[in-house]
DNA sequence: CTGTTAGCGCCTTCAT
DNA sequence: ATGAAGGCGCTAACAG
């Protein structure tokens, strides 16, 4: 058995509210006592008990994290800021996957509250709303991080979709393209990131009076852009010399494809992504494409969690990350 | 607040023992106090407090995980089995990425003995023995999981290398192949899977008269391959026709390297990899390695870990996990 | 500066 | 079958 504040007490010959105070510092205690119960803890290698802790204290300092898939790359770079932030505010991190069940999420929602966590992340790619309403009602602060949905509402963090998608449309023009096509996903297209991205397509498009074409995929995997073959030949057919991608593994499946067809990319085609996670580092060609911030988009909704509960006034601006786009190799210059 | 124990016997006009043998159904409870009780629970939304539950039980129901980088697909793939054979058995993660850092992980393990974990399972690309000494003394029960490092006593599951690596090879050999090389990194190579898939690529060789090249990168980054990019020319240059790489990224790396110098793989050069995560499915060509059950290696240790918590007489046997060679395009058949 | 006391919310004997 | 009482390990008044 672990040694209890009570064996330090006996040990340095003081009482338990001395050894108390010394460890947390919160009352002067005098020199001579405080050495005592130093090495009182040093030799009986005494840790105070977090539980027992949590429970006079009602701090349990810890955050519950829901994701659906911890395996996902997506998820993974995300949390990795919720880590990192979390530890320097002294919280940690308990973790929860549910494969996206949304009866299991709710279960842990539940399991959560339980556990005496002082906020929850979701970190998914699929829509919980009863789950939010169960975080809204429960009045512990909670952040909604979205891979694709992006409701006004629920916003914790949010990227200018639009704009930066309008960057590289220009960035793909002034590399000499003007017949260029878009690749998006179409479920739930209203609610979801998607849209603006497809706006920012069309707006930078119209600008430059050129003619647009958006294709649509039912979402991200290989299939879901072997599905599009036809459109995608279509517009080829059509002279389209760029496609841009809403998404990096749309990007790579359609490179995938093309090669597979002997079509160069990007010396006949050109294509840009969405994303910037290791797999464009690593696939070749290097994949021009907007580089998301994960890690940022984690640490901010932990921070913001932890301003409510810290009680911090900040102002509660709406929190508007900046993203880069990575110009690499997969888009050609045409003369 | 939350209500209490106390506020559902208020109100179901019993004691809090009466609702505590409810809610844990540990002792015959009549049928109308238990009616009264459950309802009671429903209206108040009463929820056990684990804080206080754990700390009369002794029984946190965590397990504490120390990664190194909560991001790297490794790690993340372990965890899935982690969290997922945990969840089973009612037991949450506590997750602590340490980014490598030795010293930070000693903190870690402090913080989750605090935390009164029941167990610690440690996910890494590096070795931290003082950690294993302070998890060893620490009497509870541990598991360390490592992407290299292979240490006999440490073992928490296995898988043998060396048999899988000649299987690979012969695989190779059946293709037509003679003149085949092997990558793996040097880097304290006596105490990592490294030196058991080198020494089966060569008992493979030499069990075919055939005669071995081995080279040697300083680790897996795209760096570390360029770094002997003379000795890969060399190889070729003295007939080599196919690399068997220890890892994926190595394999990865090196096919990037040889398309860049315009060497086509797999027409001109075949090329094998270890591990069989995401990237190698999206990869071109698609790339024959060795499927690593990283889930199961997760799943394998935290079992084990609750084995011990749960007094299981389970006879301590040495789990050997099996593996599975993905035979896909990255080898030629040579006529 | 220090010790005593009263809980935090819950489980568990021990009586009844 | 049920309630009262004690205590898990710790913090936080309250006296002194």
């Amino acid at each position: 058995m672990a040694s209890t504040i009570k064996d330090v007490a006996k040990m340095a010959d003081v009482s338990i509210s001395t050894v108390s105070r010394v460890i947390n510092d919160s009352k002067p205690v005098s020199p001579e006592a405080r050495r005592r119960v130093l090495h009182a803890i040093e030799v009986l290698d005494y840790r105070p008990n977090e539980v027992a802790r949590s429970l006079v204290t009602k701090k349990s300092n810890l955050i519950g994290v829901i994701v659906d898939d911890i395996g996902s790359t997506y998820v993974s770079y995300v949390l990795r800021g919720v880590e990192e932030i979390g530890r320097m505010y002294n919280y940690d991190i308990i973790l929860l996957s549910s494969y996206g069940d949304p009866e299991v999420e709710m279960k842990f929602s539940k399991l959560l509250f339980q556990k005496q966590v002082e906020g929850v992340i979701v970190i998914s790619s699929t829509l919980n709303q009863k789950l939010m309403y169960k975080l809204e009602e429960s009045k512990i602060p909670y952040a909604n991080i979205n891979r694709f949905y992006d409701i006004e509402e629920d916003l914790t963090v949010r990227i200018n979709y639009e704009k930066v998608s309008s960057e590289m449309v220009e960035h793909i023009i002034e590399n000499g393209h003007s017949n260029i096509a878009s690749i998006a996903i179409r479920k739930d297209i209203d609610r979801t990131e998607e849209k603006y991205k497809v706006d920012g397509y069309e707006s930078a498009m119209k600008n430059h009076g050129l003619s647009t074409r958006s294709l649509y995929t039912a979402g991200i995997t290989e299939q879901d852009v072997l599905d599009i073959a036809n459109e995608i030949d279509d517009a080829i057919e059509n002279g389209t010399t760029a496609f841009f991608c809403s998404q990096d593994e749309i990007a790579v499946y359609l490179i995938n494809y093309l090669v597979d067809r002997g079509i160069k990319v990007p010396d006949d085609i050109s294509v840009t992504g969405f994303g910037g996670t290791g797999i464009t580092n690593i696939y070749r060609p290097k994949l021009t494409t907007v580089k998301i911030p994960y890690y940022d988009i984690g640490a901010v909704a932990i921070r913001k969690i932890l301003k409510v509960i810290n009680k911090e006034e900040g102002l509660e601006e709406r929190i508007l990350l900046p993203v880069q786009i990575l110009k690499r190799d997969s888009v050609k210059k045409l003369n």
